[in-house]
DNA sequence: TATAAACATGTAATTAATTACATGTTAGAT
DNA sequence: ATCTAACATGTAATTAATTACATGTTTATA
């Protein structure tokens, strides 16, 4: 996927809550952003050293311990403006939100009907455990909190992405279970 | 993305279904399939090409009118099997599917309250389209047809993959009206 | 009969992303 | 005192994907 450049945007984002290292940003991409976009390391450090030599971002560095650096990240002005900009732009088409269960499916009429339920199984697996641990994020961040009304704009972000993540998690099981079952009958005709 | 080739299997599949050309596989990517992998026309004869090489799909020319060469391909038994191995293979961890307008909600806090109903709306637009789009083609495709025991199973692989992209529309719908509302609701008090 | 839209195939340049290679520090547990 | 997991940062090679460049045919319609 070429997305122009959505690696930026999401760092600059990062970047505008708080200062951070590559580490960190990496370690954002494990949490409820990393359900809608994610990177590996190699390429964050890659994409901070571009975004420096274009002043988007100023780096500084903190000494962990003894001697280990951390390369610490901040916005610049004009990384602040290249983040609102994006930020604001309207989308002019919605891209493919790629799935290769969904493409395995598609050929359903190569697969030996026995072979189906375990490759229907092993799906439910991983995604209920994907939808557990958004569970637990839940918990841990708006557990008391029922009422987003009361959340500050920070928290709202965070609260609606993870509420999305939860429904679209709920929503692929569902479709899982009623597909499994209509796989089974259409077999038995 | 590099997902190990994917491209590789969705044309596979593809042409297991029928011999194609470039242009049909293309014209494929815009239809039900599209909602869950596509690629640009560059792609797919490069990657076409590659398969010939690797002896999994084989070309013959078709004349369309007086001199319109369709390169047509089909499937080598080499092919077949590649195909059947990857449909049959469990995947141990489900990918990030990228979603840009989540990834930027995230960062709400950076948007303007006033900004925020219209970026919803637009996206709310773009969804309505492609939801309209995919009923369409549910109804052109299974429009009397409602139980889908009844199915063969070329047509059942078809009609799971539907029904998950209008499922997946219809949920991205609903989160964005009830999240629109939190925000206007958040931002009164 | 002109012309536009759809049909049809390709390459080049560039960007995005992964995998593998490579190295070193710190904190906590045994 | 040793060891392991987590912390921390980078580069190289390769693959995947897009955008732009490039050309020509056929069909329907105005």
């Amino acid at each position: 996927m070429a997305q122009r450049r959505v690696l930026k945007y999401a760092i600059l984002g990062l970047l505008s809550k708080q200062d951070m290292s590559g580490y960190d940003i990496t370690s954002e991409f494990k949490k409820a952003i990393g359900q809608f976009w994610s990177a590996k390391h190699s390429q964050i450090y890659l994409e901070l050293k571009k975004l420096l030599t274009e002043d988007s971002i100023s780096q500084y560095i903190e000494i962990s311990g003894v001697k280990l650096e951390r390369k610490m990240y901040t916005l610049t002005s004009k990384g602040k403006e290249d983040l609102k900009s994006w930020l604001l732009a309207f989308e002019d088409h919605v891209q493919t939100e790629k799935d290769v269960f969904a493409l395995r499916l598609y050929f359903l009429k190569d697969i030996p009907l026995e072979e189906i339920p375990s490759l229907f199984e092993n799906q439910l697996r991983l995604r209920n455990e994907k939808l557990a641990f958004l569970n637990d994020q839940y918990a841990v961040y708006f557990g008391e909190e029922n009422n987003p009304i009361d959340l500050n704009k920070e928290e709202l972000g965070h609260f609606l992405v993870l509420t999305k993540a939860i429904a679209r998690e709920e929503n692929y099981i569902d479709w899982l279970t009623t597909s499994l079952e209509i796989v089974k009958q259409n077999g038995r005709k």
